[in-house]
DNA sequence: GGTTGAGGCGGAGTGTCGTT
DNA sequence: AACGACACTCCGCCTCAACC
C-alpha cells in the first residue's frame, strides 16, 4: 500500500521531493523494550540506505471501542520509543460505534498530536485470499514520517522475516528446555555454580591466547554481566560445553583420538544426546587429533585450537569453542525470545514456565505433551501459521489458474517431480519476497544454492506433522505442499 | 568537535557430512 | 540424491578512538 501510494506516509512532503523507497512488513527485534508494536513497516530508501520505521497498532473487533484509546496511547509510546511514525489500524465499525476511525482522528486532531500518527480502518478481511486485506484498508489520516526526536530507535533497521528463526541442528526442544531452566534459576535469584569445572589445560590455553580474558567470558562469547548473558553462560557450560566436551583429545595407545564426548542436550528425534565439535570426519576435534598425530602441533596448541578454532586458508575455517558459542547463542536465545518464552530482560514468561512445567510433569521435552505445546507455540507465537497461510493461498492461486503448473510431461503423463517442487518453492519464495513483502533477503552475497528453499521452515513443519513427513508425498501435482489442516487447527486451538 | 575506520556484537544467512 | 543436523560465514550497526 505504501509502495503504491507514497502520499500515505509522506503526506506533507511535496510529491517531487519524496524519496524513493520500498516498504516491508517486519517485526520488532526480539530484545527491545515494552511496548511491543504489533508489526513494523520498514521503509528503506532505494538510494542512500537510510530507513524509516513505522510501528503498527492493530485492533480487532473483539477488543471493542475501549481498545481505541489504548491504541492512541500506544502509538504515542512508539513515537516516543524512536519510531518515525505509527499507524493505528482499526475496524471500520463496531456494533456500538459507527465511525470509530473518524472518532480517533478527531481525538488526535483536537489534541494537536503531530502528523506522525496515522489512522487506517479495515473491512472484514477475505480469509480465502493470500492478501486478506487487499482493497479493504482505507486511509483516514495519512502520516508524515519524520526523524525521531531521540534519533534512531535502538537496534532499529533490522527488517526480518515474519516467522521465528530456527535452526535444524541447534534449536531442539531440550535445548530450549535447558535454557529456560537456567533462566528460571537465575531470574529467580538463584546463583550459578561456583565453577563449571573447565579443564585446567583449557584455562591456561585461554590465558595464552589473551592474558586479560576471563575464561568463561571468552569461551562463552559474552562480554557483559546482563541477565541474558548470565543465563547464556550457565546454559552453555552446564549443558553443552561440559568439561568432557571441552577436552579436544584423548590417547589411545600412542595415537590421539577424539574423546567421543556428548553434550547433555537431547536430540528431537529421541536418538540420544547431540554432539558438538566432534563426530564427523572433519570435526574440530578430529582435525586437532590428526594434527597432533602428524606432529604438526603439540598438546598445548591443541587446547588453544580447541578454544580459538583453526583458520584454513582454502575452504571453511573450523570454529572453536568461542565462535561456536556465538552462533549457538544466536540460534537459541533469539528463538526463545521470538517464541515469547522469555522477555527482553531475560525473565521467563508465563508461557515459558508453562513449557518447563509440562516437560517436568509429562516426561521431558520429548514427551508428547511437550511436543504438542511446542508445535502449538510454533504455529501461533512463532507465526508458522502465517507462513502456512501464505503457502496455501499462493498455491491455490497458482493451481487454480493452472492445475498442471510446474509439471513435466513424461511419456505423455504430467508429473510433478523434484524439479517441479524446486521451481514451485522458488515461486513461493519470490511472491513472499516481492509481493507480500513478508520476507526480506538483505544479503548481497552470491548464493550458490546448496540448501533447499525454506529448508529450516519445512523441516520443522514436518517434525510437528503440519506437512507430510514421508518423502514419497511431500509434494503433489495440482496442490504443491499438502498441508495437514487438521493438525494446524488443533495447534491453533491449544491454549498457550 | 566532526569524520573515519577497525573491531565488537547481534543477527541472519549459506555450507556440507553422513544417514536415510 | 536429498534431507537433517551440525557447521561456518557474512552483514551492518554500534562504539570507541585516532585523525583531521
Amino acid at each position: 500500500m505504501f509502495d503504491a501510494d507514497p502520499s500515505l506516509c509522506f503526506a506533507d512532503v511535496p510529491s517531487g521531493s519524496r524519496p524513493n523507497f520500498s516498504a516491508f512488513a517486519t517485526q520488532e527485534p526480539s530484545r527491545t523494550n515494552w511496548p511491543l508494536a504489533d508489526g513494523v513497516i520498514s521503509l528503506p530508501r532505494t538510494v542512500g540506505g537510510d530507513q524509516d520505521d513505522v510501528a503498527l497498532e492493530y485492533k480487532r473487533v473483539a477488543e471493542g471501542t475501549h481498545g481505541l484509546l489504548t491504541a492512541v496511547g500506544q502509538s504515542l509510546a512508539y513515537i516516543d520509543k524512536g519510531y518515525n511514525g505509527a499507524v493505528i489500524v482499526i475496524p471500520r465499525s463496531y456494533s456500538s460505534h459507527g465511525h470509530p476511525a473518524e472518532h480517533v482522528v478527531s481525538i488526535l486532531d483536537s489534541n494537536e498530536i503531530d502528523g506522525r500518527v496515522g489512522v487506517f480502518d479495515y473491512e472484514d478481511p477475505d480469509k480465502s485470499s493470500p492478501y486478506p486485506f487487499r482493497g479493504r484498508i482505507r486511509c483516514i489520516r495519512p502520516i508524515t514520517v519524520a526523524p525521531s526526536a531521540i534519533g534512531k530507535r535502538p537496534s532499529a533497521s533490522k527488517p526480518s522475516t515474519q516467522w521465528v528463526h530456527l535452526r535444524e541442528g541447534s534449536t531442539t526442544r531440550d535445548v530450549i528446555y535447558c535454557y529456560l531452566k537456567s533462566a528460571i534459576l537465575l531470574a529467580g535469584g538463584g546463583s550459578a555454580p561456583p565453577s563449571y569445572g573447565i579443564p585446567e589445560e583449557m584455562v591456561s590455553a585461554v590465558s595464552r591466547i589473551d592474558a586479560t580474558a576471563d575464561v568463561e567470558e571468552f569461551l562463552g562469547y559474552t562480554s557483559d554481566s546482563s541477565l541474558g548473558s548470565q543465563i547464556w553462560k550457565d546454559f552453555w557450560f552446564k549443558y553443552v560445553a561440559t568439561p568432557e566436551v571441552l577436552t579436544p583429545f584423548k590417547r589411545s595407545g600412542s595415537t590421539y583420538v577424539a574423546p567421543a564426548a556428548f553434550t547433555k542436550v537431547l536430540k528431537d528425534d529421541g536418538s540420544g544426546h547431540s554432539q558438538i565439535f566432534e563426530g564427523r570426519a572433519n570435526g574440530l576435534k578430529e582435525t586437532i587429533c590428526t594434527r597432533l598425530n602428524d606432529g604438526v602441533i603439540a598438546e598445548d596448541q591443541a587446547w588453544e585450537e580447541m578454544a580459538n578454532g583453526i583458520s584454513i586458508s582454502s575452504g571453511q575455517n573450523k570454529q572453536g569453542v568461542r565462535s561456536r558459542a556465538h552462533s549457538y547463542r544466536e540460534d537459541v536465545d533469539s528463538a526463545v525470545a521470538q517464541l515469547q518464552w522469555i522477555d527482553n530482560s531475560g525473565q521467563p514468561t508465563d508461557e515459558g514456565y508453562r513449557f518447563v512445567s509440562i516437560c517436568e510433569r509429562f516426561g521431558g521435552p520429548n514427551s508428547s505433551a511437550a511436543v504438542k505445546y511446542f508445535g502449538a507455540t510454533l504455529i501461533q507465537t512463532g507465526h508458522y501459521g502465517t507462513f502456512l497461510h501464505y503457502v496455501h493461498r499462493l498455491s491455490e492461486e497458482i493451481f487454480l489458474d493452472d492445475p498442471l503448473a510446474f509439471s513435466k510431461s513424461k511419456g505423455g503423463v504430467s508429473v510433478f517431480d523434484e524439479d517441479s517442487y524446486w521451481e514451485y518453492l522458488r515461486v513461493l519464495q519470490s511472491h513472499m519476497e516481492n509481493d507480500l513483502k513478508v520476507l526480506r533477503k538483505v544479503s548481497g552475497r552470491s548464493r550458490p544454492r546448496s540448501r533447499t528453499i525454506f529448508q529450516a521452515e519445512l523441516t520443522f513443519l514436518r517434525k510437528y506433522g503440519f506437512i507430510p513427513e514421508s518423502r514419497s508425498n511431500r509434494y503433489r501435482l495440482g496442490v504443491g505442499l499438502p498441508i495437514n489442516w487438521v493438525r494446524v487447527n488443533e495447534a491453533m486451538q491449544v491454549e498457550l
